[in-house]
DNA sequence: TTTTCATTGAATGTACACAATATCGCGGAA
DNA sequence: TTCCGCGATATTGTGTACATTCAATGAAAA
């Protein structure tokens, strides 16, 4: 019964900490927190399964007290459920509301480029965005796709919509963002990226978004944005109704 | 010392309860998050005030756990910072972190109408539309403003744009445009409606949405909440210079 | 058989004690 | 004087006991 407490030297990316440099010490809240929302996400519970705090307390080597903070914070996440003197469970997710979460990211995104237009592009992170871009191009130079580009489209992706989320400059904006990609499934690196044609076409998208980004052109990178986000709920569509049939 | 625990009857409305009709019985942190969000709202502490458990504690009549529980929400809303080991205290909003909420609330309410507009507004919800809409029309019939008309201004402007929100039907979507809402001095209730002019034109502005909305010309409602959450940026921004001004 | 209601068990909510960490002030050395 | 190190104190983080609430069970009455 004795609190092991082991390995609590993981996770540290991804962390809420405000800016980097500031190397603040993590609490084991925190950390619990992190392993939590990465089993959730990673589909180790079922949908609308009960958690439980001793439950988890005993699975994840913590007191209730830190348990009971990470539901919290997941819960206003929204990635649990919570229910007074109920309880948390872990938030189903139905197709539909899958989808509709594309549609507040698509607008998102979209003032997220429209912003980096408007206010300019930072040039360390116009490299990175460039850096990033050319990464992509040698994917799609060898004409065809092998197991391990999926992995490294995903890190791409993320590099690319951080870049402009930071050219953004805007901490709701920000916040906001992270919310939507913290849902199950729906996170794009779990679709399966086997379209290769469409991948040349989001990848082209990039290219796009970058060069109205550059020329201030604040109306037409919203506007590829917005197609670009779209393009990806009408793919998850697609996948969604696939999985459904098999 | 004797924790009183007194009055726990009051709060009842504006709680996270799921649907309207599921009566749960709230639990002591919940309104103890609502009375702290109320009063940092309410300007009860300087920007950048360190919040002190025990001493909200005392404040609060409750132990550290319902504080410690309620400041966690308000974080994750964006009301308060925090950072690990060394606490909470309310977030400070200069100007332009103010004005860029707005930003954030136009894409928001942009889509949100536009849905509303694609899905159509039940009956129900158009009738309480509609309602509000008259309600706002008297106001300006008089051609002048009386200092209460302020309040019912507002209370008028919560019923339109819940309604548009209700019909949105887009959970990730609602959630987002509350937390847009917790924003000290920035929520609309605190601006002086002084300008009669600009009054009637953001009040136009709701009965144009309904007709896009009626029409299903999401395009059309879309573009007019945009814009209208630009004019309230707009006023924002020339109120906030006035006061700076002051 | 169905319904009702008290009982009981299990889970969550709260309080508080203790541990870990940060902040502040002081004294000494360069 | 300035800087560094080192306690002393205050504040947050965690564990855990107890209170409260909910859900399930089963017996009694309709």
């Amino acid at each position: 019964m004795e609190p092991v407490k082991s390995s609590n030297t993981e996770m540290m990316a991804g962390n809420r900490a405000e800016q980097a440099g500031a190397y603040v010490q993590l609490t084991l809240s925190q950390t619990v927190t992190e392993r939590l929302r990465a089993a959730i996400l990673g589909g180790q519970f079922l949908p609308n399964e009960k958690l439980q705090e001793v439950a988890l307390a005993n699975f994840l080597d913590a007191s209730r007290t830190p348990i009971r903070a990470a539901l919290h914070s997941l819960a206003s996440e929204g990635l649990v459920d919570y229910v007074p003197n109920r309880g948390y469970s872990v938030r189903g997710m139905d197709a539909e509301r899958m989808l509709s979460v594309f549609d507040v990211r698509g607008v998102l995104e979209g003032l997220a480029a429209r912003l980096a237009a408007e206010n300019g592009m930072e040039e360390t992170t116009q490299a990175d965005y460039r850096d990033a871009l050319a990464q992509g191009d040698r994917i799609f130079e060898k004409g065809s796709l092998v197991a391990e580009d999926r992995d490294l489209f995903g890190e791409i992706n993320v590099r690319l919509h951080g870049a402009i989320l930071r050219a953004a400059d805007n901490r709701m904006l920000n916040d906001m963002f992270r919310q939507c990609q913290n849902i199950p499934i729906a996170s794009e690196r779990n679709v399966l990226w086997t379209d290769f044609k469409y991948l040349c076409r989001s990848h082209d998208d990039h290219h796009r978004l970058l060069e109205a980004i550059v020329l201030r052109d604040g109306a037409r990178a919203e506007q590829l944005m917005r197609e670009h986000v779209l393009g990806v709920k009408l793919l998850m569509k697609k996948e969604l109704a696939r999985l459904s049939l098999a």
